[in-house]
This record gives structure tokens, sequence and C-alpha cells, in this order.
DNA sequence: TAGATTGTTAATCGATTAACAATC
DNA sequence: TAGATTGTTAATCGATTAACAATC
């Protein structure tokens, strides 16, 4: 059985490939190929190709690729054929801002609690989820079968709470607290680092300046 | 002047290393080697010198780094030593969470404005910012001097606020809608697909099971 | 069958790492 | 001065693009 260890960059643009599989199917396209595919998102179509091939041979030649099928085989590559029960910590704005994200559900992520320390949340329903205080945390952990769990609390306490998380038994943190976090390796974590991203905005502008100042 | 053209993957490092030097100010270090940083940081020394041998040279051979003025200096290529002007366009959840966010202000991101289409949310204040309505925006951005706005609003209207702000002189859009906007290439556009980055978690989380299943 | 388009190999390009002379 | 560590060139590695034979 081969391992075929596929990059970094071709996972962070299969997301990108399932939203514009997405908007063709609500387009009802059926077919498109990947010269076309590669005129719409601006990338090359052998980029295209090369990145599917990774995988498997979704296409057809002379056809194309059939966009329901490539549609439904990145689904399963990217896990969203099965849910995801996830936790979010911290139910501040930001935490609130997940909880209510409802589209998360389309992709099997099913929100099963909110924590916080703020005793003045305690109870307060967020599509129909109570947000329970941080020290119910590990018991409720042991009782429910939680996979994810969102960070979204000030970088001081991140670390401490990232390994409560990890003792009992979260095999994923998708961390937005402003650090990054060192965990063991079999623990996966996604980090968005929300002022990282400001920071780069602010860089372009500034450069951008620059040139139109010559 | 030779004009060094600057790697996307270089710049997307720069916000990480000013995090790391931030860290270490708190610390009250003073001095920091290339090495010592690299064990930190879990990159290579090499890649940290090169890095920031693009913006000059700003180490001392036999010394190292000293981390206040690497701090200083990387935060003046990021363009944090001046004010960015920035409104929010849709104050829903998410909108808010940027709102309050107090640390942008740090980086000279100044909140001038929110604006949404839901008359309820009209007047309601945030950090001392009024929500005004989107039929505002047009007349708001004549009379004030905006560079950034960050776009918390649904897909289906990206598109068309995107292309209103730009028409009113918007230099830079932070772009939260889950669609990738095609805009005049003067316009900077840095996007945060959170749906994106919980589909790479996905992913990693689908792998790491399959893996354990063996 | 002829035309279209994939899957895949080969070529190119760019980014990362290694090495080391320069120098504090 | 000797030791440490940078800045920078060279070597390696990996990712992207180009090309084309396979095939629907």
């Amino acid at each position: 059985m081969e391992e075929r260890k596929i990059s970094r960059a071709v996972i962070s643009r299969l997301p990108r490939y399932y939203r514009y599989l997405g908007d063709l199917m609500e387009d009802q396209v059926e077919r498109i190929s990947s010269n076309d595919l590669s005129k719409k998102m601006h990338v090359t179509a052998s980029q295209i190709r090369q990145d599917l091939n990774n995988f498997g041979g979704f296409g057809q030649q002379g056809y194309g690729y059939n966009v329901k099928y490539l549609y439904t085989e990145i689904g399963k590559i990217l896990g969203l054929d099965r849910s995801h029960n996830f936790i979010i910590i911290g139910a501040g704005n930001l935490g609130q801002a997940l909880a209510n994200y409802a589209s998360f559900e389309k992709g099997g992520f099913i929100l099963k609690g909110l924590f916080d320390v703020n005793p003045r949340l305690e109870g307060v329903a967020i599509r129909g989820i109570p947000v329970r205080m941080m020290d119910e945390l590990q018991e409720f952990l042991q009782n429910n079968e939680i996979e994810i769990a969102a960070l979204t609390i000030p970088k001081s306490k991140a670390k401490e709470v990232a390994e409560l998380l990890v003792d009992n038994g979260i095999q994923a943190i998708w961390n937005f607290a402003h650090t990054d976090l060192n965990l063991p390796k079999d623990v996966i974590v996604e980090s968005v680092h929300l002022s990282d991203s400001l920071m780069k905005l602010s860089y372009n502008v500034s450069r951008h300046r620059e040139e139109q100042n010559k």
C-alpha cells in the first residue's frame, strides 16, 4: 500500500476547489474541464490536474470532470462525509460568532458545548446550546465524544486550556488564540491568527502606497 | 534602486516573527541569535536569516539580533508604525467580534465605522462606534479617510458591496465572506476563509484516524 | 473516427537549507 | 585575539508548469 505523502500546499487548496465546485453545482453546471476551472479560479489547469491526481483519477479524457461527483469526492477527502462533534472554549464575541455559524453543520460539524469562565454567561444559550462554566469541562469531555475544540480565549490561558483538552482526549484544536500551541504531534492544530492576517494586509497596503509615491 | 521582490512565503512569516519578538520583549530578553530563535519557532536558523535579509541587515556578527530593535523594524516593514483607519461592513457576531478586538489598536488599526443592513442594529454602539445603515456608507467614505474595510457579510452580498467600496476609494479589503473577490489588481484583498480552515482541520483529523486504524 | 481532455512524465522555477567567509 | 554569529553564496529540495501520450 503506497503511502503517498500529500503536500500541505495541495491540502490547503482542496477547500477552495470544494467551494468552486459547490458554486458550479448551484449554477447547475454538470461538467467542467480543468481548463475552464483554471480560468475561473485563476490557477493553472496543470495544477488542478496534478492536485486532483494525488487522490485519484476523477476525470475522464475528452469529457472533463463531473461537477457533482468531484464535489462529493473532495468532500470525502476532506472528511465532510461524516460528523465531527466539537465544542467552543470561550463564549465571547468570536466564540459566539462561530457558534452561530450555521453553515458548519453542512460540513458535519456539530456544536455540542460552549464553555467560558465568565459567570454572567452561565446558562445563556446560543443556538440551543447553553454556555457552561470551565470547571465542568473535564467531566463533559469524559461523557461526550468530542473530536474538535475551537479555542477562542486569550493567549494567556491558551496553553493551559489546550493541555487540559489534550489530556482529556481532544484530537484537534482550532486555535484562535494569538499564540502557537506546542502540543504532542498526534494532536492536530489548525490556527487562525487574525492579527497575522491583518498585518499581511497592512504590509501590502504599505508597499502599495510606496509604489504610488514614486 | 533595485526593486527586490519579496515572496509571499516570506511576508506571511513576518507577523509570526513579530509575535515571537514581542513575547521575547515581554520576557525582558535583550538579544537573540537566529539559532536560539529557530529553536523556539521550530524553523531553521537559515530561514530566519534569509527572511530578515530581504529587508536589511538587522543583526550583528558575534552578537545576534537586538530584540527590541528587530521588533521595531519588522513593525515598520509591516506598516504598524502608522495608523490605518478601517471600517467593518456587517455588524453581526463576527463583525462585533472584530470591533471589540482592542489589540488591533496596538497595530495602528483605528475603527472608524460599523455598517449593517439590519435596522435593529442602527445606532447600537460598539466600543463607542454606532452601527450605521448601509445607505450611509457611500457618503461616509467620501467624508472620511478610510483605508481598509473588513467584510463580514454573507457571500451573496460580498461582490456587490466590495465593488461599492472600491468605487469609493477603499484601498484594501479584509474579506471574511466565503467567496473570492475579483477586484482590480490595485486593491489589496486579504481573505480569511474560516470554513476553509476548518476543512483543513477536518482533513487532517480524518487522515490521522485512518492511520490509527491500521 | 476525430476532437477533446485527462493523467502523468519531464522541465522549470522558486523556496529552503547548508555552508562558510566576513566581521563584530 | 578567539569565539560567536551574521550575511550571503551555493546546493538541495520541492512545487509548479509545460508537454504529450493515452484514452474517452
